[in-house]
DNA sequence: CTGTATCCCGATAGATACTG
DNA sequence: CAGTATCTATCGGGATACAG
């Protein structure tokens, strides 16, 4: 271990990578990683609070089974809050937590990301593929 | 927005957090979010360069399989070089890209962001399953 | 409208053994 | 040292049908 790399000092302090060996990365990629977490918290805090169909709708190829998972597991963690209200035909609505706002800080900075890096990554990988 | 979908389609300008209807994204994390590829770059830009075997010490836990394919992966993306040095015994270096490193740091503030909320998380989930 | 309940398949990843 | 080759178990997630 000879950190001798330059300008990374402030990631030894919480060592982004490993702190724990991963485990807290680990832990929450686990919960906004898949499919569809991050999309569904992208989606709610720019729209406010949605209903299940309306969300469902925002999120082009998401089954309902997707949708519900996905949304149980971000309310059991604290990012956002499902209200049912008792009317007919029955209306439910999921809001972002402001726990869940500041993962969209991050999930938006990765978008952003993807968006300006797509077609380099499209480019090596078909240089790479040729080679 | 257009409600009419089929199959992976475009999301109107409208969504911050997924401007292309979440395509972009969905392609970042289908590359970093794996269970090992952010341990990986996140390891690397803190340590530098480093070996095959180096790599896996500082990851507990990832098989040699799964280095491997990780590490072709990233290398596939442009995110990562690998370096072969024609010696006896053999050494290769693996070594972020400055694309590479520009995903480490969002890495990092999602690692800071995990660190910082992790036990948040955790007692909303312990809540959540009591009721 | 807002979900649940099944069935099922392909991808992911762990374990193990082998190699230049 | 730095991989490759298999085999296998698990699981996320899609399709579909049904329900409150």
């Amino acid at each position: 271990m000879s950190p001798t790399h330059n300008g990374i000092t402030e990631l030894s302090s919480t060592c982004a990578a490993a702190p724990d060996g991963g485990r807290a990365v680990r832990e929450t990629l686990d919960r906004i990683g898949d499919k569809w977490s991050l999309l569904v918290i992208g989606t709610l805090g720019l729209s406010g609070p949605l209903r299940f169909t309306t969300l469902a709708r925002q999120i082009p190829g998401i089954s309902q089974r997707m949708l519900t998972l996905t949304l149980r597991h971000l309310e059991r963690d604290g990012l956002l809050t499902r209200t049912a209200y008792a009317e007919i035909p029955p209306r439910v609505e999921y809001e972002l937590t402001p726990l869940g706002e500041s993962l969209r800080d991050i999930a938006v900075e990765l978008a952003q990301w993807a968006n300006d890096n797509m077609d380099r990554i499209e480019a090596s990988r078909r240089e790479f593929d040729t080679l």
